[in-house]
DNA sequence: GAATGGAATGTTATATCGTAACATTCCTCA
DNA sequence: TGAGGAATGTTACGATATAACATTCCATTC
């Protein structure tokens, strides 16, 4: 699949602190949801609560995290629940690993290829994922003689919006 | 400071399963010592021993791994004590951290900047470290208004090496 | 509407990675 | 030669992740 013709590497594509962020989430199960009937895959009660509790901001959660929400509840479930539905939900492409938080951010368009990069905000901790062809582009012609599989690439500073609020 | 002018991102960075390791490992050690001299901080025994264990091969080595080098001749050091050689090393460039793997590998040029990226071999677990300026200028400019403060690249694959001899 | 077989989940235990907090020792320098 | 910061020792614990096996669920087929 070819790179994306971007729009998304606009610094607008950070999400706003006052985005109406319940639609994100509401959207993004929808999404899923119709995904895995289409692909003949099951989006079960855990799957969709674990979707759901990543879903609740654009900063990356940790698995354990995760499973405080599913047991929040009442439930007991162990570690494994989780590790499972993560495994599935990356396998679908609906959320990715942030390596260098081990934590777990939504992915908001599990349709299209996942030749991306994140931007990762030190002081809000939003997560923005941008899918800039130049990087790409770059990437791909940075290591001649290397059978690329996979790519992971995070960037940490601050975000334009905790910028634009730092002349304290 | 600028990017350095590449040359570092040839395939033949890529070290041969038959290079003279022990030179690279040597000349590693003998940087270190003459760089920790020259900046005036101490390379004692410990940093010494951890960073010799991560210069045992080209792939990276975990905190526990490295803790059991430690441990091999009888000594009892706990966890802490590789956590914070790590630092020291990681802070004066002398190792760098492979999150996608939890693991650290050699710096073979503690002395330059650190605006890199990462080759990692699935099969031989080999890390090639380049620094490629088209990939650093795209992702300057990947992410207007956002303030970039440090960089995770690292890109999974097959290695020149593994990939010729995989026609089993 | 059972039988069946693979997918999903339950459960226990453990491996692996990383740090907090405080005591002690070491080294440099005035 | 003491004073003070750097480095290490030590204990304890927190955080992340997986192995292995038992059980349950569910779509399909007969």
């Amino acid at each position: 699949m070819p790179p994306r013709k971007t729009g998304h590497a606009k610094a607008q594509s950070f999400p706003a602190p006052n985005h109406d962020h319940a639609a994100c989430a509401t959207d993004a199960l929808a999404r899923a949801e119709r995904l895995c009937r289409a692909r003949g895959v099951r989006f079960t009660e855990i799957r969709r609560c674990v979707l759901k509790a990543i879903w609740q901001s654009h900063a990356p959660i940790g698995a354990y995290d995760i499973l405080a929400g599913l047991n929040a509840k009442g439930a007991r479930h162990a570690p494994m629940v989780v590790y499972r539905a993560l495994e599935f939900l990356q396998a679908n492409g609906f959320v990715h690993r942030v390596a260098s938080q081990n934590a777990f951010i939504g992915c908001a368009h599990p349709d299209e290829g996942h030749d991306s990069q994140f931007l990762i905000c030190r002081k809000c901790g939003t997560v923005a994922e941008i899918a800039n062809a130049a990087v790409s582009t770059a990437l791909a012609n940075a290591a001649p003689g290397f059978a690329v599989e996979s790519r992971t690439v995070e960037i940490s500073g601050v975000c334009p919006h905790c910028k634009d609020h730092s002349h304290a």
